[in-house]
DNA sequence: AACGAGGGCAACCGCAATAGA
DNA sequence: ATCTATTGCGGTTGCCCTCGT
């Protein structure tokens, strides 16, 4: 199947956004309401691709957006959510009110990790750099016989009331006594999120499967499980 | 002061997912 | 159920700014 472009491609603007395209998609979006972006530069009399006209508006000209720097503790939820989801960003950036999945990618990249490899952890794994480390404290990424299938125990999960989407989690796995948590702190306090308990079945990969592929499978289980 | 390297970030591109005809 | 249009996402690019030499 041959897709159309999405614009006209001659007769568009492209590279940095003016004040005045900047004025003019603002006053159109105030009267009208955002959506059907295909239609709206030509209805907002922009030389610009509808493309280029919703991410303008969801990353810098919404109402609501923070800028500035990160917070310590926006760091820390970046990180934490990064080593649960991956590089989901428009999930991680639903967690961090103000914030968009852009401003996040490209904090990610020129800050979190480098912060990360400086401290001896992989950025995208989240284990340490040294495979001796790993060994002894990450039972999840742990080699495993291939032929068993391992369970691991959730025992209680925070959900999202609104997106019904887990944010934290306890792990322990079977044969471990220690209990692993991917302690991310939530926006929502304590009481205003119920809890549910369930078990989960990961089967674990071969040995040659990389850990991304691991943690991928992991949260998808989640994801299903939540939902299901 | 001039220049180059590197970092930061806005914007683009291509593909996948979704909606709706 | 299928096809097409549209939207949304993640990866990548390229420009601009800062800093070191």
């Amino acid at each position: 199947m041959v897709r159309s472009p999405c614009c006209e491609k001659e007769h568009t603007n492209k590279g940095a956004w003016t004040k005045e395209e900047d004025e003019r998609l603002i006053r159109y979006i105030n009267q009208n309401g955002d959506g059907c972006w295909r239609s709206l530069p030509k209805a907002a009399g922009l030389l610009r691709c509808g493309k280029s006209c919703r991410l303008r508006w969801i990353n810098y000209l919404r109402p609501g957006l923070k800028r500035g720097n990160f917070s310590e503790d926006e760091d820390q939820l970046i990180i934490n959510l990064h080593a649960l989801l991956g590089n989901k960003w428009s999930v991680i950036a639903s967690r961090l009110p103000g914030r968009t999945d852009n401003e996040i990618k490209n904090y990610w990249n020129t800050h979190i990790k480098r912060k990360l490899l400086s401290r001896g952890i992989d950025p995208k794994t989240h284990t340490s750099l040294n495979p001796i480390n790993n060994m002894n404290n990450n039972p999840i990424t742990q080699p495993q016989n291939s032929a068993l299938m391992q369970t691991i125990n959730c025992a209680s999960v925070d959900i999202d009331p609104v997106t019904k989407n887990g944010l934290s989690c306890k792990v322990k796995c079977e044969d471990s006594p220690v209990e692993e948590s991917s302690n991310s702190s939530s926006v929502l306090s304590e009481e205003a999120l119920p809890k549910i308990n369930l078990d989960l079945s990961i089967s674990m990969p071969s040995q040659e499967a990389d850990d991304d592929k691991l943690k991928l499978e992991i949260s998808h289980k989640f994801q299903y499980q939540l939902i299901g």
